[in-house]
Order: structure tokens, then sequence, then C-alpha cells
DNA sequence: TCAGACTAATTGTCCTACAATTTTAGCAAG
DNA sequence: CTTGCTAAAATTGTAGGACAATTAGTCTGA
């Protein structure tokens, strides 16, 4: 009762055999963090065979894969809701992605790979423009920017498992924190962190990714709690 | 075919409704862990179908769940293999537990909970033993004594992170590696972490937790390139 | 020997049906 | 009016069969 996913009908995109499951899995991932689908709604099994127009086992499926994301919450005999973070759980997470992204950093830095090296500074050229930022792109910009030193650092897994991190925090990050001089700090430290890494300076870039990452979490705890 | 599950006909405990999914996710768990089904095992739906009695929805979603926990890969339209870890991967596996608990020593460390003190006290009590260990014995105990760690240390999200990404490190921990010498050093760690969260020192705490792993690390290498 | 077609095995999806459980609504008693 | 019990509704959990789609392996023919 709660699905406001209006585009129901399938709008003749008719994925492929085999890939059913993973547009699924977008689309409610998408509706999830764009708060189409607020914490707390309720995913109906019945409700979305009719919104997507396929049987209960690609849903089903979909939905435990959000669920091992993170996205919702699974109780039994009574369905999938979309995840509500409290402060606490907030807390506990950037707590976690501060230890893996600052690792993350400190493996960037040390990176030999000259290609890779070239490719990061690709990826991350945005954070340099001089343009002011609106909230929406800045988000992009800093999941590209992020991404970027995940990979740069060259642990798969470790990259994988931050990627999935970043998600539910990301629904807590709404963007009415987003004003202009946080905007503007964030990128000043994205260039700091950007410099440590250039120079091969660990610990310096771990420090960063660290204070970077605190101050994030203060403005979504800050939020979640006021 | 490389099925070997014995007990096949489910010896009277049909589980009750709603836990088939979590009955078969723990035998096949305990079957990968105990390398009955040994790496790169082929997981056929209609074989487990038969091995449990039960219909392939429940399978599927065992299967996925295992996946979840990287304990399997799945490969479109050719199913779940017990995953098989390379070298690369443990080390990326390794580094990544390294961060995650030697972050849980140091807030372990930190706790100011007294009652949580206590039970971790109770929990880790058998590290103090003199008896000698058996490799299965001392795994039951290395299990015990990190999930303590990360119980003090309050993360509710760091300890299902961590607890997770040990399962498929023990799949590469065969016993084999553990000689009664390993095993003492591997005490001795444990005494020293011990003493330092108790001493309420989190900088040792996280080094010693750092040293443990790093040694741990080595030793499943040196196993899996020799 | 190699390319290509054919076959077998397996997964991906759909459908229907029913059992089990939780939630809700309604009703009766205090 | 509230409380507690009962019955109905809603929803998930599981079964079982069916077919399509894809991959792997085999076999044939040049």
């Amino acid at each position: 009762m709660d699905l406001s996913v209006t585009d129901a009908l399938e709008s003749g995109a008719a994925p492929a055999h085999g890939a059913t499951v993973a547009h699924i899995v977008e689309r409610l991932r998408d509706a999830i963090l764009t708060r189409e689908l607020a914490p707390g709604a309720r995913l109906v099994e019945s409700d979305l065979t009719l919104r997507f127009a396929v049987s209960r086992g690609p849903v089903r499926e979909a939905l435990r894969r959000l669920a091992a994301e993170g996205l919702i919450d699974h109780v039994p005999h009574r369905g999938a809701l979309v995840r509500r973070l409290c402060a606490k759980e907030i807390a506990e997470l950037f707590q976690i992605r501060i230890a893996l992204e600052s690792l993350a950093s400190q493996l960037a830095a040390q990176s030999d790979d000259a290609q890779a090296r070239g490719r990061f500074a690709a990826a991350i050229a945005p954070i340099y423009s001089r343009a002011p930022r609106i909230p929406c792109d800045y988000l992009a910009e800093n999941n590209a920017f992020h991404d970027a030193i995940l990979t740069l650092a060259g642990n798969a897994q470790l990259r994988d498992l931050a990627l999935k991190l970043q998600l539910p925090l990301i629904m807590a990050q709404v963007g009415d924190v987003l004003t202009p001089d946080v905007l503007a700090a964030s990128v000043r430290e994205h260039r700091a962190l950007a410099a440590a890494i250039a120079a091969r300076d660990p610990e310096a870039a771990a420090a960063a990714m660290r204070a970077h990452l605190v101050r994030a979490a203060a403005m979504a705890l800050a939020r979640d709690t006021g």
C-alpha cells in the first residue's frame, strides 16, 4: 500500500532471460535510495509481482539480495521492510567504514601501478572543478571519488565490502544537510586526500580519509538526532 | 555427483515450518567447513532437493545465503561451486579482517561496561588452560575468543561482518599447519591480547590483534602456496 | 585437426496450490 | 470502556510440475 513505484507496467524493457532478478533489484534499490520507498515501508511480495509483472520466485530472490546489501530487513512471516537506521547503527556503520576506507587510502597511497594511478587521476578529476556543487552532483562525484580510491587500493574484496557498506549510509544522508559550505568543505577534504595519495604518503592518506569520514559521520548523526 | 552428504533422508528431524532454509544452510555450511564438500565441488539444485527432501525454492534460497556468506560462488546458468580461495584472495581477506578485528580489539579495550567485561572474562577463560591443544579444540577456542572480543567491542554491525569474514578463511586453515608449537604460539598471543584488553590499553590491544592475525595470515598463505 | 551442429544437463522463470504464521477484526465477559 | 479470547484475513513458506534459455560436452563432416 506504500508502494509508490510508478512505472509498474515495465515500459517495454523486458529484461533478457537471466536478468529479471537484477532488474528488480536495481529498481528497488533506486527507489529506496531516492526515498521513493521510505524507511519502514513494507515490500509485499504479491504487490511486487504485480508491479514488475513477474512471479514470486524472482521477487523473493530480489528481496533476499537487497537484504544481503543491508537495504531491507527481513522479518520471518512478516516480510521485508525498508531498513530504518537508528543513530547507533549509523555510528557503528561509520566506524566500520572508517576502518575499511582508511585502509584503502593507505593501500592506494602505496600503489606502484602506474597505469592504475593514471586511471585514478582520471577518475577523480572532477574534484578539481571550480564550479559550485549541487547536492545531487556532489553525491555522484563523492561516490566516484571513494570508488576510485578503493579501486586503486587493489583489494577487490575490500572494494566490494566498502561499496556495500556505503549504501545504507547514503540512505541516511539525505540532501538537507548538504549545504553549500558543507559541500565545499568536503571537496577540500577530497583534494587533500588525493594529494596524500599522489604524494605516496600512506599515513597522511589514511589520516585524511579518517578525518573526512569522521566529519561525515558527525553530520549524519546530527541530522538523525535532530 | 560430488555430494558426500550422507544423512540424506533427514533422520526424522523435519525442521519446523519456516526453518527449512536455515536447516539446509547449516548442513551445507558444516559440510563445506569440514571439507566434506571440497573447494570447487558443484552444488546441483536437483541433487540437493533429493538429499534434503525439499523443493527447489528453499534450496535456491539456501545457496544464495551461502553465496552471501562467501562460502560458495554462483555462476549464472552454471550453478554453485564451493568457493576456492586463491592466495591473493586469502591475503585480501586477511587484510580486511586485520582492519576490522584490530578495531574491535581497540573498542573492547575501551569498554566501560563492567557486566560485558565480566562476560568477556568468562568467555575467554579457556585460553588460560594449561592442557595441550589439539587442532579441533583449538579452532573452537579460537572462534570463541575472537567472538568474545567482537562482542565486548559493542558494535553489532562489526561483529556480524567480522564473523562472516572468518568463515571463508577457516576453510583455508586446514588442520595440517596447526602443529603443537603453532598452537602454543597462538595461545600465547591470545593471552597477550586479553591482557591488553583487561588493562584497558586500546593501542596495545589493537597492535596485539594485528600481530596475531599477521602471523595467522602468513601461515595460511605458506600452506596455500606450498 | 578443426569448425559447426546436435544433445544433454542445469539453471531461470512461471504457475498453482496449500500449510503455517502473524495480524486484524469482531465479539463476549468483566 | 477496557480486556481477553476467537475467528477471519493477509502474507509468507514450501511443494511440485512445467517450460524456456543457456551452457557444456559430444559427435559429425569437411
